[in-house]
DNA sequence: TTGTAAGCGTTATCAT
DNA sequence: ATGATAACGCTTACAA
């Protein structure tokens, strides 16, 4: 592959001169920029990015450390980085981290290694400390939905708590009373934050959520159709049923519907994130929408330009919250009709 | 960050002797190993990526080109690969391609830019020509979900025509006659082919597909509504649709309950890919499972493996086929069963 | 406006 | 077993 001492032969200009075409330096002449530029055309000439990245110790890259691509939400995510990315003319190195400490700790020492200086990372088993550690270390480290203090200016996160609350009293205000939660058997913040969103909102009302209530699983499909089973099979009565995710609140309406039980005039349910199932499955899922994609992106844009230097306001903090969406799966047991 | 010399000098020895030990060389005494070691312990010494690739002209890293990350075919695949970078300890160097020219010729460019010699890529914008070329150049060029001849070792494709014959023979055997196809709007091959496989195995069967039987849409589920709708519209008789994918399979459906046409009782549908929708829609679909992760996968050891300079068994090729996954929104005509 | 040369952090080839 | 030293391809003072 040909590289710059090439053209500079070719063209009969010095190594200097070249470099500066490339960059669009000033100080080139009108024709030696353009004999050059031709040179580089048909040598086909393409600037080697680790050289570059070696001696500007600038990499050009963004780096993304997300727990599963499977995932929809996660698909989401990397989609509104890539736009940005995109955008901003740098390339995406990607790592999957699987929710597991040494995965994840691998992940971003790889990047490290490639000395990107932004990257946004979906950590949920790594501590604190070796969060604010990392961050230290590179400049443009934003973290995503997880919240920090100690770096909360590179957090942009989901208040999960508000959601919690938001979910409960929309079947509150339906006219619900009777809940069962289904939530996910990880024992990281989301859960427990949500959870507790729900627990205040509902004791508002004076509504208790007894354990026997809950039922923990896998956040996906297969693990909502398990936490309903259960629920069922422990013969508690309710009507209406909060759920982790879409992906769990799918599975467990589908269970609920394999055992004929109508959702929503039996039993209501509603749903998290809003991912693209959400509105395709019958009934259409009452869920929170959870703004990822937007997200995203303002977490890649606060990457890129805390590695470039710039310093946003540091006063702001990046907290978004859900709001409901509502479809087909939530009844007003007042009207008796489906809200 | 520390560079090999600050180990050098803090360990007392000199770069050569540090870098042996970084790669496990062999000519390095016990003793000077373990201080050596110790020492980057305590410096946090991490190898710098870009210099290594410089001057070994190896980038330890996988490129991805791929239309969309968005689209659970997509994510699938980059799951897939993921796996087997993890595996080898590559990094990834992912790109969006969407399905544009100049966005898939930017990020092949990108990637080179950064020197990979891997590279396992998605495209149906480029021409043979073109993708022929940069095979050329890079030794672990390779494609995914298409076939050129001229590097047909190095394709990892399925045949589209054998399922569009197994779509249609299946909807045969089940007794149906009136057909209508569902299919997508992009002129790329992979429609094209499976509409030459239903055509070819209707043909047998001595029934004709005229154009007006077919509607073109985009392949998501929106565009699944949309045919169907427009083939309602021209009152179109059918029993059995032919869908391009499993969302516009399960748009398509979505659509004809909402006019309150029973699937399958009314009218069968099949759908191809087998994402996780297919499970989770009413009726479960029925389809063909595309197995994108194993070629996926393979296409990625594949990539490694060239840019390696192993040479796999050049006769070999990497051909799949989808096979029928019988689910539910099938029905046998003969026996009047769901099938 | 153009060229010279030092240096980025490694690996690899010689010597020793 | 260890150490100098020359690349790798590029940017960037500093000279001219």
């Amino acid at each position: 592959m040909a590289t710059i001492k090439d053209i500079a032969d070719v063209a009969g200009v010095s190594l200097a001169t070249v470099s500066r075409v490339i960059n669009n330096g000033p100080k080139v002449g009108d024709a030696t920029r353009e004999r050059v530029k031709k040179v580089m055309e048909e040598l086909g000439y393409r600037p080697n990015a680790n050289a570059r990245a070696l001696v500007t110790r600038k990499s050009a890259s963004l780096g993304v450390v997300i727990a599963e691509l499977l995932d929809p939400f996660f698909a989401t995510l990397a989609h509104g980085i890539d736009a940005v990315a995109r955008r901003q003319n740098v390339q995406i190195l990607m790592s999957a981290g699987s929710i597991e400490k040494q995965t994840e700790l691998k992940a971003i020492d790889t990047l490290l290694q490639h000395r990107c200086e932004a990257m946004v990372v979906h950590s949920k088993a790594l501590d604190d400390k070796t969060l604010v550690e990392f961050a230290a270390q590179v400049p443009g480290f934003v973290l995503i939905n997880r919240y920090i203090e100690d770096i909360g200016h590179r957090c942009v996160w989901l208040d999960n708590v508000a959601g919690g609350q938001t979910m409960a009293r929309h079947m509150l205000s339906q006219g619900h009373k009777k809940f069962v939660v289904v939530s996910s058997k990880y024992q990281i913040d989301d859960p427990i934050q949500r959870l507790s969103g729900i627990r205040k909102e509902l004791a508002l009302s004076d509504i208790e959520l007894p354990e026997s209530h809950i039922e923990f699983s896998t956040p996906d499909q297969e693990g909502g159709e398990i936490a309903m089973r259960n629920l069922l099979a422990r013969g508690i009565e309710f009507t209406a049923v909060l759920a982790y995710n879409d992906a769990m609140a799918s599975g467990a309406m589908t269970l609920l519907q394999d055992h004929d039980v109508n959702v929503p005039t039996d039993v209501s349910i509603i749903g998290y994130d809003d991912v693209l199932l959400a509105k395709y499955c019958r009934p259409k899922l009452t869920t929170l929408h959870y703004p990822v994609e937007m997200m995203a992106t303002k977490a890649a844009d606060l990457a890129l330009a805390y590695a470039r230097g710039d310093v946003p306001d540091p006063s702001v903090t990046y907290k978004y919250t859900p709001t409901l969406v509502k479809r087909d799966s939530v009844m007003n047991r007042h009207a008796g009709q489906s809200t």
